[in-house]
DNA sequence: GAGTTATGCTATATCGATTTAGCCCAGCGT
DNA sequence: ACGCTGGGCTAAATCGATATAGCATAACTC
């Protein structure tokens, strides 16, 4: 049962392998076979259910048929959300996906990069570490399309998709100010990658926009790799010690998740004791109560985006650079109203 | 830059490819080549990275040393962590996974069965679909190692792991009628496969034994793709309709999500006037207020078992049937204790 | 009717690795 | 000196598809 290939096809209708490929990737016209042969080809392979053999093709071919999907978690909302979307885009153009989660761990994503090299992948979808600029580039060198995502390297040219990082957190800072908050906190990662870069600076401008003015005391920077009791000690701790504290932003999904965990295990009433804002929606900040605000990100949108892009770079390289910044949205809930 | 081949080795030190492969493939004894020889190749290979092109390989020994992991929704936090677990776990054996989501639609399944197929994937996880067993039967009989997750069909033997979702309901319902609660209802799918029916059997002996009699007005099915909404409505539909209730139990994580969603937009408190029990655990569910009583899934154990008895299956297939039933663990929380 | 062009198809090399069959040489026995 | 054994290595076939070069035969030109 080892499947049919060109061979079993030619022998039934009499003709030469050469002649079944020319016919079943339509170079019937190109390579002047005959319409006789060419229906009765058609006819065979339809019968006998013909599937290419990927490898021997991609072998031949050098094209897989596959791109790869570098995240930092497969695990999380947004990014197992966002694969999907991925995924089926993709199967749009006849393209299966490779997956790889790195844990924002530069070592991970090398490791995942050169399996998916070695795999012969076609193209790359990636949310790149820290440092992970060098290997980009040299894939980039040798001809293999790439697309950025979530993030990108700003000295570094690239076609990526991401979101509008700096007027997300600015306008979500901005609603807590104009709700009446005065001293935000911000609890975001230790990463210094251009999006948390980009959500600590709108964060800032936000705040002395309207005449506050920052205050390093107010900002806790976390690192990716602590476990959930590590997160809850942090914010915890991070939250007690600041005095007069009314309100705080948190810098993504996760953290937004262990914070509302963290101040509830602290007793306070979010909403009333302390405004809450998270970037990136989630379930649970519909569900939770009071719901939280929070910006969110368009998943349909970016996966499309990536794909679109990716496909377009794949059929006809260009040197011009695909780089779209899409914009966010303010879901406003409870957690941000009862100053 | 085409990447290094095994003749670029072969060139390098002055022996044929035959050599190299044999060496590098830990052959080199058996095949009598000196070590001389042998160290010579080892450390050009290491000098020049080789890394043997996966396609080629896979064309010439059949062994991809990919497998498909096919899930219901790859955007569920269930199926999300499970492939996170089945990616590492596969990760440590050089397998990589290709995957695809099967949104509990049987043609969307065949589907991918067919493109993992003729990607040549070495073996394959799935949750079958509804009317899945012919297409898997015949890729057991062309001798495709094939684990099944979550479900099974009873009446077709297959290796499987799933857990004990009769003993998992049972627990969970007789928890509900421990605490008082006696007219208790449950919200499942529509589906008939076994880990549903087992559920629900769990559900009807556990009341049995407290001595309350099961009543089909008490039981909702659901099928998977109503969207947000139409969940929504039709669980408050049902809620409202059955008088005098006083808990639900809910038979997946998705329902559990929406089923509270439903009963917070009744008005009802969750806890007081109603007792919450849902399959599977979610964060949502621990940091709800008041947080929810579930019946977690070992998701860590679940995902080895599955990798590991795919790998021995792939390295030496046996007669024997491995069908593996994981215990569930009762995680009580505030919903169900304040009758 | 010799030379040219078009038509319809095929033989063969190729991608990169693995595998089978077997060559060549040295050493040994008799 | 002849045959035999075993050590050390390689040529060539193979997996399945695709790409290149080219071979017949028919049709057309003048």
């Amino acid at each position: 049962m080892k499947g049919i290939s060109i061979k079993d096809i030619a022998k039934q209708a009499g003709v030469s392998p050469t002649t079944v490929s020319f016919v079943l990737n339509g170079k019937a016209k190109e390579k002047r076979i005959s319409d006789q042969v060419s229906k009765k080809i058609q006819k065979i392979a339809g019968k006998l259910k013909y599937k290419p053999n990927q490898l021997a093709r991609g072998l031949r071919t050098g094209k897989t048929k596959t791109i790869g999907l570098i995240v930092e978690d497969i695990a999380n909302n947004f990014f197992a959300t966002l694969a999907k979307v991925v995924e089926d885009e993709a199967d749009k153009y006849g393209y299966k996906v490779l997956y790889g989660s790195t844990e924002d761990n530069t070592e991970k994503a090398k490791g995942l990069l050169e399996v998916l090299k070695y795999r012969q992948v076609d193209g790359y979808i990636i949310t790149p570490t820290k440092n992970l600029d060098k290997e980009i580039e040299q894939l980039q060198g040798a001809g293999k399309p790439i697309v950025l995502m979530d993030r990108y390297f700003p000295q570094m040219p690239s076609h990526y998709v991401v979101v509008d990082n700096y007027k997300g957190a600015y306008v979500a800072t901005e609603h807590l100010t104009k709700q009446g908050y005065s001293k935000i906190a911000i609890v975001t990662t230790t990463s210094d990658q251009v999006q948390m870069k980009d959500r600590l600076q709108g964060y800032n401008d936000a705040l002395k926009a309207a005449g506050i003015t920052p205050n390093k005391t107010l900002v806790k920077k976390l690192p990716f790799d602590l476990d959930r009791e590590g997160f809850n000690d942090e914010i915890k701790k991070f939250l007690t010690s600041v005095k007069g504290l009314d309100a705080v932003f948190f810098a993504t999904n996760y953290l937004g998740i262990y914070g509302i965990e963290s101040i509830r295990s602290l007793g306070w009433t979010i909403g009333k004791e302390i405004g809450v804002v998270s970037f990136d929606d989630h379930d649970i900040f519909r569900l939770h109560s009071p719901a939280i605000t929070c910006v969110a990100q368009p998943l349909q949108q970016i996966g499309e985006n990536l794909v679109s892009i990716l496909m377009k770079e794949l059929n006809q390289p260009t040197t011009a650079l695909q780089q779209v910044v899409l914009p966010l949205d303010l879901i406003i809930r409870p957690s941000s109203l009862h100053k």
